[in-house]
RNA sequence: GCCCAUGUAGCUCAGUCGGUAGAGCACUUCCUUGGUAAGGAAGAGGUCAACGGUUCAAUUCCGUUCAUGGGCUCCA
């Protein structure tokens, strides 16, 4: 037969193999990296024969996105073979292959340890050392059931009973079976780079009622190398911790006898939110929006209204005064309705657009509290646009623009994704339909492609959730516009159309950053907390050589701060490496050198952090060198921003 | 909330097979006045997370709580 294998058209013998189509059409190099077919949307085994109606084949190799889950789950099969010899009363349940890397969850009678990770390892070495065949058995269900259930597999029963199927496939390599679809690597010689990383608990099924099973995580590679990089590559992200850099940095701290998910801001990281949180207020100014505030405790009575009462309650803090109970806010938005609703509103004043830094406490359950990401206390730059129905459009779109407007300055990209109706939620039918209508229409308006991500709404209505990317390719959900048909039903808020008659306002729930913590954790990381000029808390930092030049640092050091620059200076009896050392440490985008010369010459000589030397610049000319490195941000969306 | 691990000086960590603790950095003082990533010396600093139990004796063993870390589930 005629098939055409790697764009190249060759004839094979019926009943031949993929192996065998390759063989012919690939280097011998390429063979070798060679992992799975692909024949239309489908990927196979290489020892699976060519069906009849395969007319054209395509290759997958290791180091392909395709390939590497192949690899991915292959080692999980080799795992689940060492993990059932050195361990042979572990029941097997899952193992599928995730980003970077694979898992495979056992029920076993005690927790892994690090010793038995290492022991695991190694024999899993061995067992790609042995080099054996996986090899594909097709077989009916009845017949899988009965040797799964043979073997005491119990979890292995019950999904051969949830798929509800005939037939069913598994993959046999040296004396372990497994339930799987597949494909796999035909050998497993081919898995030459993995590793084990970490155990951890994980429910059947992911669902906490559910037993709790031994989850043993690891990671694989196409090679040696690429394994390699991957390791450096999560060194780096552990540099760039931000809870590691907020001691570091003395931006921010927890403490225990607080609470947890409680976060104490040091001046250096208060000092850079401030900044972030007066870029934005000057945002939304530009942008139509109105500053308001609101209490952080609100009656109860509200909340049982608003619906948080029923739906929210297990996250909410409340206290109690003169027999009177109050809800700690976790949300801003029954102040904005209240404020919405305190006069009559005409279709002219609409829409309106109420912004508050607000601070909530959402009583998080305590296993996810994590650094600044998570947190129980937070202020998030929260609005609620209140807009007639045919305004709705436009204001999504508005909000859409603004999330690329700040995420340009950052240098963040981002991708948005739909939620639409959960089981738990209020509203009609209809008012679901039209509000996510409303937010497909502005992101298709937007060009801006989208996901669905059914059933994971807000309970009061659907949401665009927009996740930013991070300098290390990791996304963080931060922006969010929720549409909300129903709380504005429930606080009867009206205003007069041109009809003469009350109408139904539609509200917009919407931050940008998300919260200002999490923000500032991602922004950490991002940056590796070397905060762009116009965010350093500290912009420059003027260093002596002696303490010669102490009348002169002071001298600097005026003149900068009264241009505006976030300056201060280091005159202590140390030596200048010692000076710049910390400094640098420290993250100070300028480090300004006065020695006598620069006292002579009436200047500083320029230190870059990056560690460049920009040599011996005048006062105002190093004033002007920072004020336009603070601008830089700015310029491509022809925007300004500077704090003072 | 669940599973596992961890909690010793401001930070990073040693240590005590049960007899109340140590290093480096940081801090204070002194010497040193040194030109781009750590000059030297001395000093001070700890209810060994908290509370209970076992014991002649607990930082050490056991229990509970709190906090932190890695996951699960959930979220800005």
């Amino acid at each position: 037969m005629q098939l055409s294998v790697a764009g190249q058209q060759i004839s094979v013998e019926a009943g031949a193999t993929f192996a065998d189509a390759f063989k012919q059409a690939l280097s011998n190099k390429q063979y070798k990296n060679l992992v799975v077919a692909r024949c239309g949307e489908s990927l196979l085994d290489l020892t699976t024969a060519i069906p009849a109606d395969c007319a054209a084949v395509e290759p997958v190799f290791a180091d392909s996105p395709e390939g590497l889950v192949v690899i991915r789950h292959s080692t999980a099969h080799v795992m689940a073979e060492a993990v059932k010899k050195l361990f042979p009363t572990a029941k097997v349940t899952i193992g599928p292959s995730v980003d970077n890397g694979f898992y495979y969850d056992f029920d076993y009678e005690r927790p892994f340890t690090p010793e038995d990770l290492e022991a695991i390892e190694a024999e899993m070495l061995r067992i790609v050392g042995a080099d054996k065949a996986f090899a594909r058995q097709e077989l009916t269900s009845a017949e899988a059931r009965a040797h799964f259930d043979a073997d005491g597999e119990k979890y292995k029963v019950e999904l051969i009973d949830d798929l509800g199927v005939e037939q069913v496939s598994t993959y046999t390599q040296g004396g372990f079976t497994d339930l799987c679809r597949g494909p796999h690597v035909p050998r497993t010689g081919l898995l030459k780079a993995f590793k084990l990383t970490t155990v951890a608990g994980a429910y059947w099924r992911g669902d906490e009622k559910n037993p709790q099973l031994q989850r043993i995580y690891g990671t694989a590679w196409a090679t040696p190398k690429d394994l390699k990089v991957y390791l450096e590559r999560l060194e780096e992200a552990k540099k760039r911790d931000h809870r590691k850099l907020g001691t570091q940095l003395d931006l921010f701290s927890f403490h225990e006898d607080v609470g947890g998910g409680m976060v104490l801001w040091h001046p250096k990281g208060a000092l850079t939110r401030a900044i972030l949180e007066d870029f934005e207020r000057k945002e939304h100014l530009k942008r139509g929006y109105q500053f308001v505030q609101g209490p952080l405790i609100l009656r109860r009575e509200l909340w049982e209204k608003s619906g948080h009462y029923d739906n929210y309650r297990e996250n909410m803090y409340f206290t109690e005064i003169d027999e009177q109970a109050y809800g700690i806010k976790p949300m801003n938005c029954l102040s904005h309705m209240l404020i919405f609703k305190s006069r009559l509103r005409s279709y002219r004043d609409l829409p309106q657009r109420y912004f508050e830094h607000g601070v909530v406490h959402r009583h998080e359950k305590s296993g996810v509290l994590h650094g600044l990401l998570r947190v129980r206390s937070f202020t998030q730059d929260d609005a609620h646009i209140l807009c007639r129905p045919d305004q709705l459009r436009e204001e999504i779109i508005g909000v859409v623009k603004f999330v690329r407007d700040v995420m340009d300055i950052f240098g963040f990209n981002f991708e948005a994704e739909i939620s639409t109706r959960p089981e738990k939620s209020i509203g009609s039918d209809e008012d679901w339909d039209r509000a996510t209508d409303a937010l497909k229409d502005a992101l298709e308006h937007m060009d801006m492609p989208y996901a669905i991500n059914a059933g994971d709404g807000a309970f009061y209505g659907p949401k665009i959730d927009i996740k930013i990317k991070d300098a290390l390719d990791r996304s963080w959900q931060c922006a969010t516009v929720q549409c909300d048909f129903t709380l504005p039903e429930r606080f009867e808020l009206s205003y007069i159309g041109e009809d003469g008659n009350k109408h139904r306002p539609v509200m917009l729930h919407r931050v940008i950053l998300g919260s200002i913590e999490r923000f500032m954790g991602v922004l950490i990381e991002h940056f590796a907390g070397a905060f762009p000029v116009w965010l350093a808390p500290t912009q420059a930092r003027i260093l002596t050589v002696t303490d010669a030049q102490n009348g002169h640092a002071e001298k600097v050091l005026r003149f900068l701060q009264e241009k505006g620059i976030r300056a201060e200076a280091d005159v202590r009896n140390e030596k200048l490496g010692y000076k710049v050392r910390e400094a640098q440490l420290d993250r100070i985008p300028y480090m300004l050198i006065v020695g006598d010369k620069e006292v002579e010459a009436d200047g500083v000589n320029v230190r870059v952090r990056g560690g460049a030397d920009v040599g011996f610049v005048s006062l105002s000319g190093v004033a002007q060198i920072i004020l336009d490195a603070a601008h830089e941000p700015f310029k491509r969306g022809g925007m300004s921003y500077s704090f003072s």
